[in-house]
DNA sequence: GAGCTTGCCTTACGTCGTAAGGCCAACCAT
DNA sequence: ATGGTTGGCCTTACGACGTAAGGCAAGCTC
């Protein structure tokens, strides 16, 4: 249908972007364990070698994936502080953070990617860049800067060290759940303890009795004040 | 030589304990890298199927070795708490992170592991009973206990999430890094001022310009600091 | 002694990343 | 046009890996 000048091309050229971006995709839909060097192919209508004229292997490609994660954050995160002029540097620090995490639970596989790698790609280093800017124009110096930046860690990319997983959902019905908790008081009585009296006055017992948003903040809270006294000016 | 009475037993049984020292060992030594099903086998006089009979495959045996150096860094810190009666909850908590920390760097393997493991095995639930037990004799509802845990991270099992990779060693000379640094601070101005305000007076340059210890005690305290303000009772 | 269990081994399959080289269309200078 | 060169994609193949299926031999119970 419609004209036929440009008849079909098959395909257009593949390229380092439309691999990449081909990745994203594919990891989003279906975790890190389906992206295989095959697999990513087979998404490009292509065969696996192919991608080895525009990529340097596997390690590269994922590394890649991780400057792309860093580039989407680093833009939210500037986008968010402009958005938001004359506001003090927590609150500034706070829009980063916050914008840094929306761009993670897009990307859930992000964190634990990050975190395997050897070796930090560029692309970080600019985002902790426009951190640094933040806080030493908020008055903080380079070596307090410094420590802030460790203090943060995981924080200023948007996610936490989870250590409580969720257990693969599991325990579907409450008896279950139920013989669970009795086996986990015994063994574990403050463990036990707190999980009840949190599930008790949980306002919404629904989303679970650990809310990421609310740890999350708590703990940026805690890090602020604490910087706070630490400041060399106003 | 000697008695031939017992005969020589060719090999005592093998059996999960005696795999997963083997792997532990073999982990220290060479990295995880190295861990593959065939080659603990071969380190154990064995074939690699003879694995199964003992371990649940792959998957469990890592939690097997999470499991066990959650085991050692529960028994390290009970100890160190246990050997400074009488004091405040801070430092007991400082107590046990720095154990923690002694023996997670015995296992550098050990916090990636730890944290790309789709589960958490038990025995890691077991550490922070412990840790909850000292936030609760502090005098913490089991609210802010809970949410201290969250704001602890990997901190509480000894590990700060590093950001900032060592780039594999790297930059051998002096003019290399040089390069580098100009790079550097062309496209990252803050933090180009930020390592060479830290590296300037820097006490001991050896080390690098990071010292985490230092690190890690700084965001103790910011940590501490803040959670302080939250206690319920004295 | 027969039968069963236990502990280890042998073989084999499917998947992974990727090294080596082949094929073919597009482009260039002649 | 034409022969040479280049670059993008494919084919084949290798050596890992985890592990399913089954074999074989020693020691136990009756």
């Amino acid at each position: 249908m419609g004209s036929r000048m440009e008849a079909r091309k098959p395909r257009e050229p593949l390229s380092r972007e439309r691999a990449l971006a081909s990745a994203i995709a594919l990891v989003d839909a279906e975790g890190m364990v389906a992206l295989t060097m095959r697999r990513l192919a087979a998404e490009l209508g292509v065969e696996a070698m192919s991608l080895y004229h525009h990529l340097p292997g596997k390690a590269g490609l994922l590394d890649g994936l991780v400057d792309a994660v860093a580039a989407e954050i680093t833009s939210a995160a500037e986008q968010a502080e402009a958005d938001a002029p004359g506001v003090d540097w927590r609150t500034r620090l706070r829009l980063r953070f916050l914008a840094a995490r929306t761009v993670m639970l897009r990307h859930p596989w992000a964190p634990a990617l990050l975190s395997s790698r050897p070796t930090v790609p560029a692309g970080v280093y600019a985002y902790y860049d426009g951190i640094l800017a933040t806080l030493v124009d908020g008055g903080f110096s380079y070596r307090i800067a410094h420590r802030a930046l460790h203090a943060f860690g995981s924080l200023a990319l948007g996610f936490a060290q989870e250590v409580f997983r969720p257990d693969a959902g599991g325990e579907a019905d409450a008896e279950a759940a139920e013989a669970a908790m009795v086996a986990l008081a015994e063994r574990l009585p403050h463990l036990a303890a707190m999980v009840a009296a949190e599930t008790h006055d949980a306002t919404d017992p629904t989303l679970g009795w650990c809310d990421s948003q609310t740890e999350f903040e708590f703990t940026l809270d805690l890090l602020f004040d604490g910087l706070e006294r630490h400041r060399s000016s106003a």
